[in-house]
DNA sequence: AAGATTACCTGAAGGC
DNA sequence: TGCCTTCAGGTAATCT
């Protein structure tokens, strides 16, 4: 718990982690720790916020007893406890994420920076919302789904696991996606969300928990990662769909038929 | 201007 | 043994 707690030091361990002018609230209280999209969003008493952009690896995490952990990019201090950033692929940032050209001090400014950046979070995003953001653009659906602008929190795992319960191949066009298949896609989504926030997460290789625990999600997934696997609904061998840029998708070729 | 593509980053893993 | 290549994927920038 880090609410209530005076921030009482900051060290810079990786310069590129935050653009130097960013001015640490020294002094202040945190007020609480919060989530938006797939950020982590820190405020504090003197109207100051801190956005933090995990990336892929970055983690935030109490100190331990002992060294620091190698790529520790960050040291918070509070009273009575430390917080590090630790992040092995640095691409994580600090404050507004991207070239950290700028910092959104003020709790205005970083809310007014996620009312753009972000669309509604998919876990509560009410279905005819949904239904309007995602079923008018001619864009491949996975590619929809992954972008925050449109729905915020969704990442390459839980698309692919969504689209593969509601049966629906990822490069479909989003406004092909027939009306009661889009349905069974939203209802997908919040139900796999909803479950891997239960088990604390998804853990391939890096991901754990604020607490350093890995997450257990990874062995509920039906496609994702299990190329030439049997599909767990007919059998037939899940396949790897490969985008632009080295990125994949899974999916069932029988379950989840191409137009 | 929406949609598509690419750069960033480094440890792990596999090929030879 | 060790060097080389490939891969992971969230995000912003750049391209068409």
């Amino acid at each position: 718990m880090l609410a209530g707690r005076r921030l009482v030091g900051v060290k810079r361990l990786f310069a590129e982690i935050c653009d130097r002018r960013v001015a640490f609230p020294v002094g202040a209280t945190c007020l609480g720790v919060r989530r938006r999209a797939k950020k982590v969003i820190l405020d504090f008493s003197d109207g100051s916020s801190l956005l933090i952009s995990l990336g892929m690896t970055g983690q935030v995490r109490e100190r331990e007893r002992g060294p620091l952990p190698p790529h520790t990019h960050l040291v918070l201090s509070f009273e009575g406890r430390e917080v590090i950033y630790v992040d092995p692929r640095r691409l994580g940032r600090l404050a507004a994420s991207g070239a950290a050209t700028t910092m959104w001090a003020a709790r205005g400014d970083v809310n007014a920076w996620c009312d753009r950046q972000f669309g509604p979070d998919a876990l509560d995003v009410p279905w005819e919302e949904f239904r309007r953001r995602l079923g008018a653009s001619r864009g491949c659906i996975k590619t929809l789904l992954l972008n925050q602008k449109v729905l915020a929190g969704i990442g390459n795992i839980y698309a692919d696991e969504a689209l593969f319960r509601a049966g629906v191949h990822p490069r479909t066009p989003a406004r092909d996606v027939p009306l009661e298949k889009l349905k069974k896609l939203y209802q997908a989504l919040r139900g796999i969300l909803r479950q891997s926030i239960n088990a604390s997460g998804t853990t391939l290789r890096d991901y754990v928990t604020s607490a350093g625990a890995p997450g257990d999600f990874a062995r509920r997934l039906k496609v994702y990662g299990r190329e030439g696997a049997a599909c767990p609904r007919c059998g037939t061998p899940v396949r790897r769909l490969r985008w632009p840029a080295g990125r994949s998708s899974f999916y069932c070729p029988r379950c989840q038929r191409e137009r």
